[in-house]
DNA sequence: GCGCTTTCGCTACGCGTCGTAGCGTAATGC
DNA sequence: GCATTACGCTACGACGCGTAGCGAAAGCGC
């Protein structure tokens, strides 16, 4: 978020009211318009606000997108389903589920794209949205090993390495299926998924990472 | 592709080297410029001809750049390494070296976002790009199959969903890793993805799409 | 060669959005 | 109450969009 009290001082404070309400008029907006189509002054109207006040609080579409899009996935969760293939099952459908939804669809895409020539706002989603949920994996690598269904890591850089493979394999492959296949998420697909990432991941007699049994 | 020869007759015929000039510099106008800023008054002028030729061969610019982009995926190739592993790092490896350069980076993503909420283009996408390159992962497996490292696939279905399953994983894998998490796919990452998913293709005891087994 | 057909380059236009400036007003803290 | 900051509103120049209309060029069939 940015908003907030803005630091110390008098004046009048900022409408955390507004803050909610044009995000979700963002969020609206994208549903309604997609990406390309959306105007700041649409979302101003939307949200109730002067054009002027959305300026003020952010540098143009491609912020506000990423903080409208960022709140999306604060939904995710990763309750005890008793086993590693459970957990994950679950956590990559909720994944899915918010990924069908066009708001998500198209304005993290898009937000995205932007990024790869703008390193203010590629730090930006990583820190708003990817890093966020990351603790996901390092939740469900740490069950796991309590339940024994996962050997502890010895190494810590190892583990980080693991951790960021194993969420850009998640994370890419249902945003893959989704937007670009263009097909459902569903149960079946979830599940051949988590076999494929279980089996490779506990299947390996030795270091994938030591080069001499390459 | 779209112009070649119109059709059947007269006239003067479209010209082939303003095709591959238009789309050379929109690949350029990529680079310089990146998506949101390209516009197309600014390709016209780069390719050396009138903004009007340009809305005569493209409906606008999400189209011109899937045709832009879609023609530098046409490089690569699956070489044979001698075995399956090393298939697969050689053609993943190939592919981040495309995903590393801008014109594909900024390109690629935003027309997957437009294509979010417009059928036609995602279907362009779809049989431009990426239909287009599963041979990829077709052709690895049968050559896998005749070196015995992969069992044959009595089931056409249950194959062709194997396939799928993989080219999301290592498409989805590739993308995220390059512009989410904006890391390089070096060697140790490839090997890394290599490793999880061959064990987890190969280790399965079952079919895992028998319910049966779950 | 000659005419038919289609493309091409060029200019000009209305439209919509951008992002900002300026001003008066509203809501706080001290 | 007074300084300070946020807010709503209006207006503005700049720019890209996508199209229309024109004369000229480049092929094909005869």
């Amino acid at each position: 978020m940015q908003s907030s009290t803005p630091a110390g001082r008098a004046g009048r404070p900022r409408s955390a009211a507004a803050d909610t309400a044009i995000l979700a008029a963002t969020r609206a907006a994208l549903v309604d318009l997609g990406w390309s189509k959306l105007t700041l002054g649409d979302v101003a109207t939307r949200a109730g606000v002067a054009k002027t006040t959305l300026y003020r609080r952010w540098a143009g579409k491609n912020e506000l997108v990423v903080d409208a899009v960022a709140e999306l996935f604060d939904e995710l969760e990763l309750p005890d389903r008793g086993s590693l293939a459970d957990d994950i099952e679950g956590v990559v459908l909720q994944f899915a589920a918010i990924l069908a939804r066009p708001e998500a669809r198209s304005g993290l895409m898009a937000v995205v794209a932007e990024s790869t020539r703008d390193d203010a706002l590629r730090e930006r989603i990583r820190t708003s949205i990817v890093e966020r949920q990351k603790r996901l994996v390092l939740e469900g690598r740490a069950r796991a090993q309590t339940r024994g269904e996962l050997p502890p890591e010895p190494d810590a850089a190892e583990a980080a390495r693991t951790a960021d493979l194993i969420f850009d394999m998640v994370a890419g492959a249902v945003v893959h299926r989704t937007l670009v296949s263009a097909e459902a998420a569903n149960g079946d697909w979830v599940r051949s998924l988590t076999q494929v990432l279980l089996w490779g991941l506990t299947s390996r007699p030795t270091d994938p990472a030591d080069p001499d049994d390459a």
